[in-house]
RNA sequence: GGGGGCGUGGUGUAGUGGCUAACAUGCGGCCCUGUCAAGGCCGAGACCGCGGGUUCGAACCCCGUCGCUCCCGCCA
């Protein structure tokens, strides 16, 4: 008999039918037990009248809450049932993987044990449906993403995670024994994406592990996490890269409405707007202005960046007067930034680059890459990095590589924003942190 | 790396100098003609993170230590 998943058991009434799925909740009476059982898709109750089978009625009522069962039944339309009037009237039952008791983790209480410990036990955290259907979310979002790049005639690249040398600064790259010598986890796809508009790819993405050695201890940082990384030539500033990505973020919030628009406001309470572009743009000068006049005070060492708290600062500034929840801060200093973004042409202190914040959290850092080898050996030069373990990478752009620019984003970080999430670690399949590695 | 907060049965909390350390939930037992956030009764379960100190007396105050957590730095 073919599996029947729950939701679809109104279609089935009066048929018997083959469900699937974990032991929610067991109320035991004299005469008769009633069985909650959870598969993906919903609840529904099970009957068992315990006359019919004393044997059967024992082994129920031994078993431990999340036991993973296989039962077969009728299915009876019975208007009493509080749940969706469906009943199963008990035929078979078998225990697919008995719950040992105690149960170090309990999905349904009515407190949730707190984040850390949960971590602990993930495979029984995600067990709620609300940790399933975020995943869902998270499925339906990278699908749209992907639809809208394919709908652009992007190439998608898995560029390699161990490298031979650190890409950009070193400090926070994680080494370990390769073979002979040392290697380095990628903190970034940075190079790889350039290497693909040199090699003629010209639109290009990957979604992919990048790791951190950051000893970050924050609800908005991992030491490994998802990467939406994208990069396309032929652009004639940052503000090319910053038009395809607002478009293709209203794209995927659209996407993600329709399919899920519903399920987010019962579980996440959350009213998901898509964002009217364009997205409100505010250089880093003028930010820095805007802050000044609402009588925030930033800290003296900035060098022109502006801190998380002046960033939720912005936002609140941008939601009043745009009534958007995104904005592109653009045109950072060159003391901010790395060596590889091109300078704004009229300000050699500023960078064609920008940062998306989104609800007041940074997701994104995008720019236009300077791409004429000898002023990029320059600045990289100036930034007192060395030539020698980045040849590789300045050897990109000296048999003709187009003008380009991209962005990367953290795949977490908008979940939490889509979500409205307190934690990135509620965000993520299995969190990496500092002091977690397990599971 | 810097700063703040927290650490009590399996879990979530209450208790801030003198209690056999409380409540909820979960767990075990008994009861209940259909429950549905099931209900009722009984029971087991914590030497209050660890070490030291102050005090007649410490879960409670002090010091140290470990763990967790948030903020900053840094970033996505």
């Amino acid at each position: 008999m073919n599996r029947t998943y729950i939701k679809d058991l109104r279609t089935k009434v009066d048929q018997t039918v083959k469900i699937q799925g974990w032991l929610q909740t067991l109320r035991d009476q004299k005469k008769i037990q009633f069985l909650i059982l959870r598969d993906p898709t919903g609840l529904v109750q099970v009957a068992h009248w315990k006359p019919n089978d004393e044997d059967l009625a024992a082994r129920i009522t031994s078993m431990g809450m999340e036991t993973a069962l296989t039962i077969t039944g009728k299915v009876i339309d019975n208007p009493v049932v509080k749940l969706n009037q469906i009943e199963i009237q008990l035929e078979s039952l078998v225990v697919e993987n008995a719950a040992e008791i105690p149960l170090p983790f309990e999905p349904f209480a009515e407190t949730l044990p707190a984040l850390d410990y949960r971590l602990d036990w993930r495979y029984m955290d995600l067990r709620r449906p609300y940790n399933n259907l975020l995943f869902q979310i998270e499925t339906t979002l990278e699908m749209a993403m992907r639809e809208y790049w394919l709908q652009h005639n992007f190439v998608e690249i898995h560029s390699p995670k161990l490298t031979g040398s650190p890409s950009e600064s070193g400090a926070e790259l994680f080494s370990l024994d390769y073979f002979e010598r040392k290697a380095y986890l990628a903190q970034s796809p940075q190079f790889y994406k350039q290497m693909a508009m040199a090699a003629g790819f010209e639109r290009i993405f990957e979604i992919g592990p990048v790791f951190r050695a950051d000893p970050s201890f924050t609800a908005r940082h991992m030491t490994e996490f998802t990467g939406v990384d994208m990069e396309i030539s032929w652009i004639d500033s940052h503000e090319d890269v910053m038009a395809f990505q607002e478009g293709w973020l209203q794209y995927v919030y659209t996407r993600v409405k329709e399919l899920h628009g519903d399920a987010i406001k019962e579980t996440f309470d959350v009213d998901l707007v898509v964002p009217t572009v364009p997205f409100p743009r505010i250089p880093m000068r003028e930010a820095i202005e805007i802050l000044k006049s609402r009588g925030y005070v930033l800290p003296a060492d900035k060098k022109g960046d502006i801190d998380p708290a002046g960033e939720r600062e912005i936002a609140a500034y941008v939601k009043e007067k745009f009534d958007h929840d995104f904005v592109f801060l653009t045109d950072w200093p060159i003391a901010v930034r790395p060596f590889y973004h091109m300078r704004l042409e009229g300000d050699e202190t500023l960078t064609r680059s920008y940062d998306l914040i989104a609800n007041g959290l940074e997701i994104t850092t995008g720019a236009q890459r300077e791409h004429r080898v000898d002023v990029l050996t320059r600045q990289a030069l100036e930034k007192g990095l060395t030539v020698e373990p980045i040849q590789y990478y300045l050897d990109f752009f000296r048999y003709g590589c187009p003008p380009h620019g991209g962005f990367g984003l953290g795949l977490s970080r908008l979940m939490m924003v889509l979500l409205n999430l307190p934690n990135i670690r509620e965000a993520v399949y299995i969190f990496r942190g500092p002091t977690r590695l397990n599971p």
